[in-house]
DNA sequence: CGGAAGCACTCCCGGGAGGTGAGTGCCAAG
DNA sequence: CTTGGCACTCACCTCCCGGGAGTGCTTCCG
């Protein structure tokens, strides 16, 4: 099932040439119109020829006999694979790019503005999702006991990012100034993770005594003050209804929005394919092993990083026929950006 | 062109019954089935008598010569006065319901899910605003200087709504305490119209002596710590993907996503025809004033209150030939719901 | 005079029939 | 190995036609 790889520099300029104009038009490309838009005058016969090699191998299909080829799958990550080169944005594109995302030094409008962004000048999807990781780092807490047994809880990381919450717990103020005060002064800068870590480690140490911070602190540790749930990553996804032009069939495009909405399936996507630590743009050709309902479309993300931490991802969904080299070069630039603007501000 | 009421018993009778038929089929009704399903068994051509008679009247419109009738808006307009009566709801809508929504005491979150639990009991848009309202009591506010120029604001109201923003200014962390303890000791318990309206009469009532506090409070005012800037509402819309199945214009379809991602929209909307201070849910038919893309939508939404106060808006978008009844009395479920669960946990 | 029945007419819609064009595979010649 | 030629295959468009649903109007009846 593994295509031979199309080793001669005919069949590679020929696959380049039918994605590409299948990306454009959309429709199944066929010998003739491939001949006349070739550079080497090579006639209809001999690239039908060609053209039956690369069928052989597994980078082209035929949606009915009678008609022209249309790229698989390998095609596609072939192609992404020869195009690494990057290319430049246009003028308005930058401009406008600049314009939404200047100013901002919040972590959580910046990736709602990002997501928007993203869907503009791909014109697909765009998706951001803030992971409030566990990578991150704290810098304050703070708790407010609003009214009898609710408890306001509200986490703050170095870089910004404010997550808040409301417990049932029936603390005294006093109580919890003391809880919040002993973990700022002992976990200020820690990564969350060691953070819990850490004050799991010291609550276990301390039951048998009696201390009143520790059990406030236990009660709100065991009521997840400081948990990372899995709801507390924000999502945001725009641009879904560009996804109207690109699918014709309405029950799968149905399909398709009510995947976009949930956004729990959303950060599954993302941080199973782009949870690596490098900092390239990867593409993702093929997410039907993720997303049924998305087959033949593509996810081109980035991590979204400040400095070494990373904040999250950001990414942009699109049909298999998306442009590559445009989509992936807004993505690494707008994430590049995301590193500096967020940067400076600090 | 405000049509003359259809004074009859017979009239009023079938139009609710073109009006009910043409929601539950979607297709333009004619004459003799209408005739069969008729409790008195009047004949077609009696039936195309009050018809006529109606359309006259401006209530039924016809898509082309030889078809059915379809209700105008004037005729939903009279239908929905007809069935103020409530309903109740099924067993599974108030399991579904009650499942989704307990146990959270989080009005953003709250908020969130109500627009999920209202797109999927109604099978349309759900749709919800959070207004961080200029009459919510304010219950606390934090400063906390992140980094060189970089401060974060925590503002807290008394019914658990959090906002925060990352503002440019250069106070110390000292500073910052000084001036949250000025407004939390001062202002606690206050709206935040009142407080923010004494806050800057204070300020330059001092501005002629040399106080560091309110130096301090004033350039966290004017930079805006404490404003509800037009963005500051939270919206959530849930659902979109079920205007696929209602819309069969691909061009209206596009369009009409494109609007509901346009959250300033959706928030000029709710507050334009649900700001009003009655608690009864309110039906808007035809939307095309406010949002041109969403001619012949309506919209059925309540006010979002806990106790005395308006913390937003809560409504369902559908098509005209929505369930009336049942997406009503699901609103107004869902809305006391909201009163309810939110001031139990206080 | 209101309701019912009959009738001619309109118009949408679905299902062939036929023609067109793009594209293919294969074969034979250069 | 490339090219031209040729027969064949489909998808798609258009035109046409009949069926069906519905209407308005006119007439008849109690």
């Amino acid at each position: 099932m593994v295509p031979t790889g199309p080793i001669g520099h005919r069949e590679r300029e020929i696959l380049t040439a039918i994605v590409e104009t299948f990306i454009s038009t959309g429709e199944p490309v066929g010998s003739r119109a491939l001949s006349r838009s070739n550079r080497e005058g090579l006639s209809p016969a001999t690239i039908r020829n060609v053209m039956a090699d690369l069928s052989d191998a597994g980078y082209l299909d035929q949606p009915h006999t009678s008609a022209g080829r249309v790229p698989t799958t390998e095609a596609y990550r072939y192609y992404v694979e020869q195009i690494s080169g990057e290319a430049h944005l246009s003028r308005e594109d930058e401009h406008m790019i600049h314009d939404s995302l200047t100013g901002i030094t919040d972590v959580q409008e910046f990736m709602e503005r990002t997501s928007r962004v993203l869907s503009l000048v791909s014109k697909n999807v765009g998706v951001t999702v803030a992971v409030s990781g566990p990578k991150n780092d704290l810098e304050h807490v703070y708790f407010s006991r609003l009214s009898d047994q609710k408890v306001l809880v509200v986490v703050v990381t170095r870089s910004g990012l404010v997550r808040d919450r409301v417990l049932r717990l029936d603390l005294s103020q006093a109580d919890l100034d003391v809880a919040a005060r002993y973990i700022n002064e002992n976990f200020r800068g820690w990564t969350m993770d060691d953070m819990r870590a850490e004050l799991q480690h010291r609550i276990e140490q301390e039951r048998s005594e009696y201390d009143r911070v520790m059990q406030s602190l236990e009660q709100l540790y065991k009521q997840g003050a400081l948990a990372a749930e899995p709801g507390s990553e924000a999502v945001f996804v725009e641009g879904a209804s560009n996804l109207v032009a690109n699918e014709q069939d309405r029950q799968r495009l149905q399909e398709m929005l009510k995947t976009l909405e949930e956004k729990g399936k959303i950060v599954q996507l993302l941080s199973a394919y782009l949870d690596t630590k490098q900092e390239a743009v990867r593409v993702v050709i093929g997410l039907d092993a993720a997303l049924p309902s998305m087959s033949n479309f593509v996810l081109i993300g980035a991590p979204a990083r400040v400095g070494n931490e990373v904040m999250g991802s950001l990414a942009v969904i699109g049909p298999t026929r998306i442009d590559y080299q445009h989509t992936m070069t807004a993505v690494s630039y707008i994430a590049r950006l995301f590193d500096k603007i967020l940067n400076e501000s600090e």
